[in-house]
Parts: C-alpha cells; sequence; structure tokens
DNA sequence: AAACATTCAGGAAAAACTCCTATTTTATTT
DNA sequence: AAATAAAATAGGAGTTTTTCCTGAATGTTT
C-alpha cells in the first residue's frame, strides 16, 4: 500500500473540505493535504503541488467538475482523480469516467469507504463504489436527454398509456380514456414500467415531470 | 457571548458532518458536539444529549429537515435550530423559520459565517444570513398554505410515510426505510390517499411535487 | 414471403390494497 | 388524576391490481 499520499482537495464547499481534510488526516497513508475551491485552482495547483490523488466533487461553479477533469487529464495524462459527488445515477458515474477520473464514490458513503477509496485509486486501480457500476450499462435514466430515451424505448401506444398513467389516472380510467380493455391497459402498464426501469406510479409521474409533460404549477 | 455550546449535528452527509465538527471545533466557544446521520435520530439524540443548538441540513433522507425541524419544536420548544442548506431560495428559508427554525446559512457560505451563526443563534438571536432575507417577502403564500393543508391532514408518521411514497419507493422500501411492518405501510398508503382524496402513488407525486418536497432535477 | 414489431387481450398466480379490528403509547381535556 | 381522544403499529380476510405467459390480428420491413 502506498504511503504518504499527498491529496488534492477541490470542492466550493467549506464544510466539505473540512470534513474530507479531516477524514484523510486521519489515516495513516494520507501524507500531505492541499485544497482549493474551484476547478481552474485545482488546475493551477495541481502542476506546482504535484499529489498523488486528486480528490474532488462534480458540482461546482465556474468550469465545474467535468470540464476540471477533462483539463487535469490534459495537462498530465496520469493523473489520479476520485470523483465523490451527490448524484448517484449511473450517467454522472459514466461521464466522470469517461472525462478521465479513475473512481468515484457516492457522497453518502462511510467515512472508511471514502478513505479506502483514495488508497485504492493512488495504487493506481480504479474504485468505483458497490451499487454505481452496476447500473452503468444500464438505462440512461434521469439523463437529461431522457426524452428521447422515453421516446425511443416506448412505442407510440405505450406511450399515450404512460402518460396518463403518469398524470395519476388509474389504469381503468386509461382503459376508458383510450377506449382498450382493462387487461390490455395492466399489461402496458407492466410493459411501460419495465422498459423504463421503474417501479411504480410515483416514478413513473417524477419521470413526466423531468420531461415536462406535466406542469408543476 | 455564550461559552461551551454544546451542537448536535444532523447531516446525512459523513463529510458535511465531519467538515461542521472541523470547523466548530476550532471555535473558542464550542462545547461538546454529537452527530447524527437523519432527523429521526435527531429527535431521538435531542432529548438525551440537550444541546444548546441543532445545526442541520434540510435535504436529507428519510422524514427529511422540515419534518425534523416541527418535530424537535414540539419535543422542546425553546429548541434552537440553525438551517444550512444549497437552497438559497428564499422559499426554502421562509419555510425553515415557520416550521421554527432560528437561523439560515448557506452551504457555500464561508466557515466564519458558519461559526458566527451558530454563537449568534445561540444567545437566542435570529441569524439569517445576509443576502437570502430580502428575498423572503417575496415568497408566494400558495405553496406554503398547501404545505399546511398536507400537514394539517395528515399526521406526523403519515407524513413521513407521504414523503417517501411520493418519492417513489415501494411500501415495502418504505417499510425498510423506517423500521415498520410492510402492513403498517400498506394501512398507512391508503389511509393517506383517502385523506388527499387521491387514488394512486402518481398523485402522490404530484403533490409533493408542487409543494417542492421534491427535486424535479 | 418471412421475420418482426405493434396492438390488443385472456388466464392464473402473485402482490398490493382496502377495510376492519385491536393493542399500546402519547396528548389533551375535564 | 381520570377520562377521552388521537396516533402509531400491525394482523386477517377479501378484493383489486399487477405480473407473467400466451396468442391472435394487423402492419411494416427486408
Amino acid at each position: 500500500m502506498r504511503e504518504n499520499i499527498k491529496v488534492l482537495l477541490v470542492d466550493d464547499h467549506t464544510v466539505v473540505r473540512a470534513g474530507f481534510r479531516m477524514l484523510l488526516e486521519s489515516q495513516p497513508f494520507i501524507g500531505e493535504i492541499v485544497d482549493v475551491e474551484r476547478g481552474e485552482m485545482a488546475c493551477q495547483e495541481y502542476s506546482r503541488f504535484l499529489p498523488d490523488v486528486v480528490v474532488m466533487d462534480l458540482s461546482m461553479p465556474g468550469i465545474g467538475g467535468l470540464e476540471t477533469i477533462r483539463r487535469l487529464c490534459q495537462q498530465n495524462e496520469d493523473v489520479i482523480i476520485l470523483v465523490y459527488s451527490i448524484h448517484d445515477e449511473a450517467i454522472y458515474v459514466e461521464r466522470a469516467l469517461q472525462a478521465g477520473a479513475k473512481g468515484y464514490v457516492s457522497k453518502n458513503s462511510a467515512a472508511e469507504v471514502l478513505a479506502t477509496a483514495v488508497s485504492v485509486v493512488a495504487e493506481g486501480k480504479k474504485y468505483i463504489e458497490a451499487g454505481l457500476l452496476p447500473e452503468v450499462q444500464d438505462v440512461r435514466h434521469n439523463d437529461t436527454e431522457q426524452l428521447h430515451a422515453v421516446a425511443d424505448a416506448l412505442s407510440p401506444r405505450e406511450f399515450d398509456v404512460f402518460c396518463l398513467l403518469a398524470k395519476g389516472l388509474s389504469a381503468h380510467d386509461v382503459a376508458a380514456e383510450l377506449c382498450l380493455g382493462y387487461k390490455t391497459v395492466a399489461n402496458y402498464n407492466t410493459q411501460i414500467k419495465n422498459k423504463l426501469n421503474v417501479s411504480n406510479a410515483a416514478e413513473l409521474a417524477h419521470i413526466a415531470m423531468r420531461l415536462g409533460l406535466i406542469k408543476t404549477g
């Protein structure tokens, strides 16, 4: 295991920088820690401090997390970046890794997980927190381009049913509305939830909302 | 100025708890600090630890921040709660204060601001970060009234279940989350839908959305 | 034409929901 | 302090919904 790992912390929230610092300082394998509050500063500080690992948040003002990853990678292709984020969604993990990150942990993780992740990526391995990776192959769920995903995944008739279910109609209501048998709608219901990878009507509503199909007021 | 202020930290993110702890520990006027990761735990811990100030995030899984404030206030009307949040929007500030919080600071604030806020509220004053207060009058009362309508109609526990169901959890998930039997949740589910006069989870989601209890992206 | 997707729906089993009842705890009122 | 009301919890039984499998009719693509 690597010793004396130099860490560059990048986060715009003071409390989070302080927190990470505290968690890391209690680990024996951690060396010097420098923290900065924006991606731009990270790029400058990187070439001066030459950390072994860069630990950063994805969502930051300024150039943001993803662009920071790209720039750091351009500066030095061997840079080791560990991303942590409130976003558990696969699409973020995917993008971060694509941009050049070597690890990804959720902000909800326990202290040990965060420390472990640092030590693992410092050794040159990848660290993607359990539960995040499996979804990567999966749906681009929660994507901004979800409208297309939905439109692609659902047949026209399924989409009709989806809209009504998401609006809050019962399967019987939908059947009446579309002049279909109840069983037909019930089966569509199941089918739609499978295709969109959700398990209940509330989640359908969420998707519809995100797609702007439902006006929130 | 108060000395030896006992603080109860409530946040679901390990790093944030650690960060706040670090920032506060460096202040001479801060005494013992206890941290918990959820609102439910805060309510329990409060009566045991009897902190001078409760410092908490608004957005948490489980019963969430607002409901936690209400419950703490009910437990002890003199409780001093300082809220910090990524949400700078006036509506959140207003709701938090209405629920019983004594202070509100943004998560982006500098370390000194956070520490100062704790010491100010500990003295029994209010502390609303500059820049947040002016907008408070600006709030539309519509949503807040609806929130009260829901909060009035539902008992606290029903409200907990409502939030989770509206978020898209199944009855089984909710049961696991709140450590209840499935049947209990199933029965609450029925009860909640009756009280809110809706007939399915999608409509619950709509209501939660309108109330701003669900972040749409 | 053959292969495939789409629309529609029935049957059977599994799961979820509803309604009723009941115990325990907590609050409120007299 | 006792009585009353409200809330939290959950079991049982019956009903409804969902799921999964299957299949026919229609249309479309290669």
